[in-house]
DNA sequence: CTGGTCAGTGTAACCGGTTACACCGCTGGT
DNA sequence: ACCAGCGGTGTAACCGGTTACACTGACCAG
């Protein structure tokens, strides 16, 4: 900048003020900072500007994974309400690691106004300590109630998502129902599994042996289906704790001869873009992803705007069964 | 950071470099200074670290849009690779337009040491325009050469893998393929065409008629396969310029009764992780997707490494047919 | 003619760190 | 006894912008 001043025959705060319109400056010198600029190729710092505004237009994203259907699906629905409110987005990968998210959030000091954090394991206090005190913070699906003030929660309701579901499969006659679980130390995939449980116990039925260990990857719904095909005393539904999963699922069963929903109904979680797609259409709990993105960067964009402290609150978004083929329900 | 140095004792200089370990502390002063900073939940502001260091540590990522597998594994790749390396991620969605790419170019000034853009329409030079000048760039699928120092390109053979699949399903027998085309605006979009069209050329075969606009998007390839459903002269194959198209179109076609590949084979591109899983596992053109993420990091890291302009290359990765059961041929 | 207003501009402090350099006191070799 | 070397620490300049404040000259109302 300096050099575009000296270039152009002004001051510095001339250039600075003709890049923000922050304040008067002569139609000749603008024209010719303009002109300078262009020439030297000059691009504000914008370190140096958040250095000196204390606001950096820029919101952090802390997830487990940047892999798979649902992730993409909350990068886009926050992409969105980001650009909407005209912030920008530093994405990090946790991979669950406690170190990792360490790091993570402690790269975001100072380079962002406000920050969206899913953490499977990693307790709120864990996030509180590695940043600075006054920072807004929106959770994402967290267990525990928030420990300070600046901490705000936002989850989906599983349990009902999940019975829903259950009781579904229950209505169209089906008794042996088998449950692919999401990984254990997530809590979205313990809330989906208990109520799983509670909703086959309130059924008088039985869950032994019918719950399978998962990672919400298709790769373990492929080795859970496997295994499920095999049984003596088949389930004859399969509600996995996420669609990826309930894909695998269908992969394997198929690859062992069984129809669908003919054979085996199933059914997943999520409702992801693609599941509409598949074939037979995959009867899913509707997630409100994009939502989810939305509403964190509105309760942040509020918080930064105001200048003040998250006022501590826990929202629960609902989730909806959604009908398709694939639990061969009747249209 | 003065509030630091001042409960504990000490100057600023002192507590820098017990946090870097970029000087001798005293066993005691380091304790006393560790403890007040816990206390006092200090957390360095990255910013002005970048600011004074001009390493930012941090890798930035424009994308036209952070939806959908293909991204989704992109994001993946670099995460990764970035991870690998130390480095952060900062990523922008430019949908297309050539304002927000502006804006997010200019958005990652002083806040990237490095970039990795992937621009359908826009041209390096606008890319350029809008950097500050010694910043290395990656260019993901670029069609033109580079026009500076700094730009780096890596790209994928669209051409030889279009070429791949139409010809293996000509080896199948099928003489009506049908093509469904990605944004018309994109470049690997139009390079699969091209090699499509060439290849029937080759084969003595007429497109006309043959080839359907599509978006990439799963809705666009459901659209292409319900009008592809109800032609007289319906293609006996489908080659889709992505693997979201060929979701769609087969979802269209099973809706209109009709069998894969038993009635009409479908191909894809990208060999996005689903693909496998579909049923029929889907037959694609494999995308080494995470390898341009890592490529595209490596290059930026030894060119920030080094701190020497990236001598301008432009590389090409190959790509591979995957054959499964969705294009009728024999396991 | 004078004082106030305002457009247009420059000077310098400041944001929150890092680091070159200076300084002090102690140890140990000669 | 003297000086080099080193551990431990402080001072202040610097990174690249923003902005409060001061200043100048033109214009205008009284």
């Amino acid at each position: 900048m300096y050099d575009v001043a000296r270039k152009a025959g002004v001051s510095v705060a001339t250039v600075s003020r003709c890049f923000n319109d922050s304040g008067p400056v002569g139609e000749q010198t603008r024209l010719r900072i303009e002109r300078v600029a262009e020439e030297l190729r000059f691009v504000p710092n914008r370190a140096a500007q958040s250095l000196r505004a204390v606001r950096t237009h820029t919101l952090g994203v802390v997830v487990p994974d940047l892999h798979g259907a649902f992730f993409s699906e909350l990068l886009r629905g926050l992409d969105q309400a980001a650009r909407a409110h005209r912030y920008h987005l530093l994405v990090a990968g946790s991979h669950g690691s406690k170190d990792e998210i360490r790091a993570a959030l402690r790269s975001m000091s100072g380079r962002v106004d406000g920050l969206v954090v899913m953490n499977p394991d990693v307790s709120a206090f864990t996030i509180e300590a590695n940043l600075p005190p006054r920072l807004p913070v929106v959770l994402l699906g967290e267990r525990d109630r928030p420990a300070s003030e600046n901490l705000d929660t936002l989850g989906i309701d599983n349990a009902a998502g999940a019975a829903a579901m259950t009781r579904h499969l229950l209505g169209l006659g089906h008794q042996r129902i088998a449950h692919l679980a999401g990984t254990a130390s997530n809590h979205d995939a313990a809330e989906r599994l208990r109520a799983y449980r509670e909703t086959m116990a309130a059924a008088g039925l039985s869950t032994d042996g019918l719950v399978f260990e998962g990672d919400f990857t298709e790769e373990a719904g492929y080795r859970a289906g496997e295994r499920l095909a095999g049984l003596d005393a088949r389930p004859t539904a399969v509600f996995a704790a996420n669609d990826a999963m309930a894909v695998g699922a269908i992969s394997a069963l198929r690859a062992h001869g069984l129809r669908i929903p003919n054979d085996v109904a199933v059914g997943g979680f999520d409702d992801i873009p693609l599941a509409r797609y598949l074939s037979p259409p995959l009867t899913s709990v509707h997630v409100p992803i994009d939502e989810l993105g939305a509403r964190a960067v509105e309760r942040l964009g509020v918080a930064i705007e105001a200048d003040t402290p998250l006022p501590s609150r826990q929202v629960t978004l609902p989730t909806t069964l959604v009908v398709r083929a694939s639990c061969g329900a009747p249209a």
